[in-house]
DNA sequence: TCGATTTGAGGTAATAATTCCTAGAAATGT
DNA sequence: ACATTTCTAGGAATTATTACCTCAAATCGA
């Protein structure tokens, strides 16, 4: 399946505002206790002030952020997580296809990004507090994955056919493939390494299967 | 192990503007020039507004950052990962070798980490802003890359032999490559695709080369 | 219940951020 | 080398955010 690379929403009026809803929530204060504690006025960050008498939305000042911060003993990351609509979390780098990439423009005299036509995508692991990683140890798995290499599995994910996959079987035997086929019965497991067989194992043979995310090279 | 909490620093003015730099440079614009293209005065960035005249310091809006980040289409993430001051960490997560990981007693039964012996490693790029990604498109690279991973490049990284990397050749072309031999003159690239033949490039032939670090699945 | 405190709306005043303007410096294109 | 554009400093004008004030409703404690 073809990732979709993230659309980057824009940074709305209403989240912002939300965002400092719920940082007092949090603190156990209302938002006038909040703009108290921060050494604002109280009523700096009513609700009646975030609308203007003439229907023109009203953004607060990094600076008042930064005091209500500070008074929550809250980190910026805090309040980015705060705004959290669900689509976000995470760091996120600019992202391009590959064929888009070879046209000029859009990279600097150094090979960093510039110019247009640049999304972004998140890097996704940083949500999943399970994720852990495995390190690759001698050469079974060439070429998709060489000595050395780390791949971070993340349990909690769906896995869907034709991704790449650790398992364990009953007997406690671990293994790294590609999951070409499930059934309620069986799973069909592509190797890694075109030389080796395909294998067929029984789905009651499975003690847990869990989905590679990322591998570092 | 106990989680220490984490002492959190404020988020100060000079965080605030010099991630708005970075904002700007990484868009291959100047402080105006990304003033202008998010629809502000071209001033409103300008180094001597930020500070006052009796040496107040001026904070940005929210309305501004924003405006700010839909001009270069990133999101609050990224501009929370440029304040990045170093001191900033990733996320963690546990780490094993892969024979290890075979012996009992490592997982629950629901194939998450328990028990000891596991390190820790860090995710991907976190540190690095230059960071971004690219997706893969059709089957040409084949099996370690296959179509819709996604590969994360990190330009500012030093390339050793055997490290897979991505190039662009005075041409223009785009490569992606492992790096089997670097001489002074040349660089012997290695095919992902075992099918392909391995290609010599002249040093000058190369505008730039960087490493892969990490590839989704 | 009753006073004390907090909360939030709604207004005006004060202060701060942004815009508009000018001019010189730096970068860019021809 | 020249013209053109971009960039930035600095100042005044404008607009927006915050502070200050009052009042009614809600909440809290005794």
């Amino acid at each position: 399946m073809v990732k979709q690379p993230k659309a980057v929403r824009p940074l709305t009026h209403g989240q912002v505002w939300a965002a400092l809803d719920r940082l007092a929530e949090r603190a156990g204060l209302s938002p006038s206790g909040l703009a108290k504690r921060a050494g604002l006025d109280p009523t700096t960050f009513n609700k009646s002030k975030r609308i203007t008498g003439d229907g023109r939305e009203r953004w607060p000042s990094t600076e008042s952020v930064s005091k209500a911060l500070a008074a929550t003993n809250a980190s910026i990351e805090t309040f980015v997580a705060l705004i959290g609509d669900g689509g976000r979390t995470g760091q996120a780098v600019p992202m391009i296809g590959f064929e888009q990439a070879g046209t000029a423009g859009l990279f600097d005299d150094s090979g960093f990004p510039s110019g247009k036509g640049w999304d972004e995508v998140a890097l996704p692991t940083i949500h999943d507090e399970h994720a852990y990683a495995l390190e690759i140890e001698g050469d079974q798995m060439k070429p998709a994955y060489r000595e050395g290499d780390i791949i971070v599995i993340s349990p909690g994910t769906p896995i869907r056919r034709g991704d790449r996959v650790v398992l364990r079987t009953a007997g406690g035997e671990m293994l790294v493939k590609e999951l070409k086929r499930r059934s309620a019965r069986t799973l069909e497991l592509g190797s890694l390494n075109p030389e080796l067989a395909d294998r067929i194992l029984d789905a009651e043979e499975v003690a847990w299967i869990a989905r590679i995310v990322w591998v570092s090279q």
